[in-house]
DNA sequence: GGCAGGTTTCGGCGTACGCCGAAGCGTCGC
DNA sequence: GCGACGCTTCGGCGTACGCCGAAACCTGCC
C-alpha cells in the first residue's frame, strides 16, 4: 500500500491543532484576515496570556499561523488563505447534519468575507455568472479575467484605479461552506472584494465577517449578470 | 460577534477525532468507500481490539462513521462522501509547505478514487473538458449530464444499461486536493466512474486508491474532449 | 448444547497536555 | 533610568484519554 498523500501522522497532527477550543476560537478570530495581537486571541479564547503563549507557539510551528513583531505587541495571523479555505471547509462534514446551515446567521449566509474575499451566496452567483458570461476564465495555473469584464465594472462605477489591476491578478477556487461550490479566492478574489467594497456595493458589518450588500450594489451587480435569489 | 457558523466547540471537536494517528488511519482506511469489520481497521490502525473499539465507538457518535451488523462482524464505513470530501480537503493547509504533492505517488495523483469516485487530474480534466462543452452543466441543485453526453459515452463503447441512468443522477463539485480544482462527485460522479471501469477505461490497482487508465481509456476519453497533459 | 471467533465493556496504568501563577525579557514613555 | 505593559518561559497541578488484558456478550457452526 503506497503510503496515502497525508498519513495518518500528519492527519493527526493537523487535527490536534483544532482539538483544544482555545486553539480554535483564535483561529477562528482571525479568519476575517486580520492580525491580531496575543492579548487580544487570549481574550477571545478566554484564556489567560501564558496559556495563550503556548497554544500560539503550537499553531505557529504547525504552520498554521505566522507572526510579526511590532513594538511591544506581537500580531499573529493565518498563515495563508490556504488556512482560511481549509477552515472554511471543516464545515461540510457538519453542515450536512444541521442542513444548509439552518441556524447560522441568514446575513452570513448571503455575504461574507472568507478570509480576504467575498463569500456566501453572492460570492457564489458572482463566480457563476461571470464564468458563464467568459468574464472569468479557469485555466491551469487558476481563474484569471477576460474579455471586458475589467471595463465593465469600470463603467458600471467602480474605480479605475483598481479595476486596472485586476486582469492581472490570479484567482483561486474556493469552497464555499455554505454554498457548498467555488467561489473567487487568492489575490484575484481580494481584490475584487476591495474595489466593490470601494464603490460601496458592499459594507462590512461591524466587527464580524458579515458583508451587507447595498441597494445600488445589487442594482450594480444585476447589470453585470449577478442573480441573487 | 454573531457566533460563527461553526463554533469553537464544534471545530474542536472534529478536531479532536482526527487528533488520534489510530482514529486518523482507520479513517484514511476507509477512505475508499468500503465498508470493513471492526478487526480488519485494529490492524490497519495497529492498535489492539479493545482500544479499536473505543475508538470506532467516538467516531461513530462523532457522526463520521456509519456501521451495519452482519453476523458476527461489524461493517464500518464512512458516513457519507461529505466526510470523505472533507477529508480529501484537509490536505489543502498541508500542500503548500511541500508543493503539489511532490512526495506523493504519481500515480496516485494522476488518477484514483475518492470515495467512490474518479479524483486526480483525470478526474478534473474530464470535469473541466465536460463543463465546457456543456455536457455537463452546473444548476442550484448541483451537477447534470446535460446534451448528448451519456449518448457519446455510449458511442465510444460504455454499457448502454449504465449511460441510461447517467442523466437522472445529480453530481456534487467535490474539491481535488492534489488539482485544487473541481471534480464530479456525488452519485453522478460514482456512476460515471462505474461506467468507466465497467468499460474497461480505467482499472483498480490493487487495494489502493490508484486507479490506471488503460490506453484504449485515454483514447476514448481524448476523443470525447479530455485531454490529460 | 457447547465451542470458537469477532466485538464490546470494564478496570487500571501511564503519559500528554491544558491551565495557571510567578518570574524573566523586551519595548515604550516619562 | 525606572516603572508600566505585553509577551514568553518555567514549574507544578489536575484531568483527559490512549493503551492493554481480562471478562462478558453475541453469532455462527458442529
Amino acid at each position: 500500500m503506497s503510503d496515502a498523500p497525508l498519513n495518518r501522522y500528519q492527519l493527526a497532527e493537523l487535527g490536534a491543532l483544532l482539538a483544544e477550543p482555545a486553539r480554535a476560537a483564535m483561529l477562528l478570530a482571525l479568519m476575517d484576515g486580520r492580525a491580531r495581537p496575543a492579548g487580544e486571541l487570549a481574550r477571545a479564547a478566554g484564556v489567560g496570556a501564558a496559556t495563550a503563549s503556548a497554544h500560539l507557539k503550537r499553531l505557529l510551528e504547525g504552520g498554521l499561523l505566522g507572526v510579526h513583531a511590532q513594538g511591544r505587541h506581537r500580531y499573529y495571523r493565518l498563515a495563508g488563505d490556504e488556512v482560511a479555505a481549509w477552515l472554511e471547509a471543516m464545515a461540510l462534514p457538519h453542515a450536512p447534519r444541521s442542513l444548509p446551515a439552518a441556524s447560522a446567521d441568514a446575513a452570513l449566509c448571503r455575504a461574507r468575507t472568507c478570509y480576504r474575499h467575498l463569500a456566501g451566496a453572492l460570492g457564489v452567483a458572482v463566480c457563476d455568472a461571470w464564468l458563464e458570461r467568459g468574464w472569468l476564465r479557469s485555466s491551469a495555473d487558476g481563474l484569471r479575467f477576460a474579455g471586458d469584464a475589467a471595463e465593465a465594472l469600470r463603467r458600471a462605477g467602480c474605480a479605475p484605479a483598481l479595476t486596472a489591476n485586476l486582469p492581472r491578478l490570479r484567482g483561486r477556487g474556493c469552497l464555499d461552506w455554505t454554498e457548498r461550490r467555488l467561489h473567487v479566492g487568492g489575490p484575484l478574489g481580494v481584490a475584487l472584494t476591495e474595489t466593490m467594497l470601494d464603490a460601496g456595493w458592499l459594507r462590512r458589518a461591524g466587527s464580524g465577517r458579515a458583508l451587507l450588500p447595498s441597494a445600488d450594489g445589487l442594482r450594480r451587480l444585476a447589470g453585470l449578470g449577478v442573480r441573487l435569489d
